[in-house]
DNA sequence: AACAGTACCAACCGCACTCTT
DNA sequence: TAAGAGTGCGGTTGGTACTGT
């Protein structure tokens, strides 16, 4: 259709959001509710376009995000997820309600890429190209039915992959997902927003954190690890510059390439935390995860 | 101490989809 | 039914902190 971008408005600020502009959005968010975005900038004064708004509020401000150190079950999970849907982020995070998309899918291109790389895997499960050309042939609302119906070749496509007892699966009946956590809070919870309010403010106030003044504690180093303490401390991985290729962006060519030698990926994936109906698993109602193989 | 290279993450961009008129 | 508006999503980039030399 070729609609001009929403932000082409002279006068529509840029770049990382200040606590101020935090605290705006999010009253008015805890009066409002989320929705209609576009009217956020034009209420509140705010001098962002409301694509803006609505990711700072999706990925930064909404209660009960959680940030920094994934667990290695949430690792293995995410693995797990990216193998069966390809890049679909927000699907993949949909099992982990406390995370977000973009969150997901940063530890994916920083951490988890690597990692399975350096383990023999690059992670492209047999759901990436499938999963990404499935949407793109699809409107979205189908490509969720099509995922159900789909969901035993993924299936197949990854045990075979993990050389997993690749003949006895079960007929291919169209069971539904694992049903993904309510992917938004109840009106009760924005009242903990206040709790993000409160971070946020104790980042910004920290002293000697960072370079402060123009920049938010959101975007700063300094309020992220303070976080995520040890989380970025994985350097171990003798991590690459980025290259036009080989960027933190997914390329679809990428993700659907070969599938080399799984023993050091599949033990892991496979041992103790995943393997045994590790039911609790951070709430999400996803069944034993054997079963999808 | 200064510099260069690397790692990380927040935010932007643009396409695709859904909803409304 | 078509067109436009609003929203969601995934890929990509810019900027800063960290680490090594």
């Amino acid at each position: 259709m070729g609609r001009p971008p929403c932000c082409e408005k002279a006068g529509v600020k840029k770049g990382p959001w200040t606590p101020e502009e935090d605290l705006v959005l999010v009253s008015y968010v805890q009066e409002h509710g989320p929705g209609n975005w576009r009217a956020v900038p034009t209420n509140t004064g705010l001098m962002r376009c409301s694509k803006s708004c609505r990711l700072r509020w999706t990925n930064y401000l909404r209660p009960g995000i959680k940030r920094g150190n994934f667990s290695v079950k949430e690792e293995k999970l995410i693995i797990h997820l990216q193998a069966l849907l390809g890049n679909r982020w927000a699907a993949i995070a949909s099992y982990l309600p406390d995370r977000t998309d973009n969150d997901i899918k940063n530890y994916w291109n920083t951490h988890l890429k690597k990692k399975l790389a350096t383990m023999g895997a690059d992670g492209a499960g047999a759901g990436g190209a499938e999963a990404r050309s499935g949407r793109a042939a699809a409107p979205k609302g189908q490509w969720e039915r099509r995922l159900q119906t789909d969901i035993h070749t993924a299936r197949q496509a990854l045990r075979e992959a993990l050389s997993l007892d690749p003949v006895k699966l079960p007929p291919a009946k169209t069971e539904p997902l694992p049903q993904p956590a309510p992917a938004q809070p109840s009106q009760a919870a924005y009242a903990s927003s206040a709790e993000n309010i409160a971070r946020l403010l104790e980042g910004w106030m920290r002293p000697g954190t960072g370079s402060a003044g123009t920049k938010a504690p959101s975007g700063s180093r300094s309020s992220a690890s303070a976080v995520s303490g040890g989380e970025g401390a994985s350097a171990s991985h003798s991590g690459t510059a980025r290259t036009p290729e080989g960027s933190t962006g997914t390329s679809k060519a990428e993700d659907a390439g070969p599938m080399p030698a799984f023993s050091m990926l599949e033990s892991w994936l496979l041992d103790d935390g995943m393997g045994h109906g590790d039911a609790g698993l951070m709430g999400v109602p996803l069944a034993d995860p054997c079963e999808f193989f």
